[in-house]
DNA sequence: CAGAATCCTCAAAGATACTG
DNA sequence: CAGTATCTTTGAGGATTCTG
């Protein structure tokens, strides 16, 4: 296997986890403070978005700004590089609302196979 | 957050985890089977290879099939079902290649800033 | 050859408390 | 509000052995 592959693959590794699609969706609407994001995903802990947030930072994907407020804001944007995975993703997400009623077909199918 | 969403969510989990993307990225080259999965995957253990390809023949996206030889064989192919995942897997893959530098900038750049 | 079964480890996620 | 810090837990994955 060569470098490429494996630089990319690490890469794949980074951006396909449990939760970057879907920040990645929410963030390609607008831009969202850090608990607007943390409520739009339901069951992340506080400790896991900003780790996640954190590496897609560190990777260019998304942008973090303090907004000088009254009360400390931070705002995530997504970035110009972030933008170009939006048609993947989106490729994807709909893969997934397209396709769930076969995938759950072939799951009963292949449980009642596999039954005794 | 509604049904559709955990649905999809659980889906997109189970088609984006570490191995999925490649094997599928082989398998829809041809048919192959285990051994020679196995050594296009580089890393994988058995065990994480057996237990991927069973959720993807659960969930309709991999065929498996008993060879009658001399030998055991078992060869893995893709399934319609499957096939509808290359273009958004090769869209992701694609992705990856194309853009491996500028992340890499990046995190250089993120680095940079936050050393000191 | 293609797994199943077992044991084991360690890294990731959760819970909780604290703070600029 | 948006984190950091610390401790604990759990379970996914690795190593190894065995088998139809």
């Amino acid at each position: 296997m060569c470098e490429d592959q494996k630089t990319s693959r690490l890469l794949l590794d980074q951006i396909t986890d449990k939760w970057t699609i879907l920040i990645l969706t929410v963030l390609c609407k607008g831009p969202l403070r850090f608990n607007k994001i943390k409520r739009n995903m339901d069951g992340i802990t506080q400790k896991s978005l900003t780790q996640c947030l954190r590496r897609l930072e560190r990777n260019g994907i998304v942008c973090r700004r303090v907004i000088p407020t009254s009360q400390v804001g931070v705002e995530y944007s997504i970035t110009p590089l972030g933008r170009t995975l939006e048609t993947p993703f989106q490729a994807l997400y709909r893969w997934a609302l397209d396709y769930s009623s076969d995938v759950s077909q072939a799951q009963e199918d292949f449980d009642r196979r596999n039954v005794g």
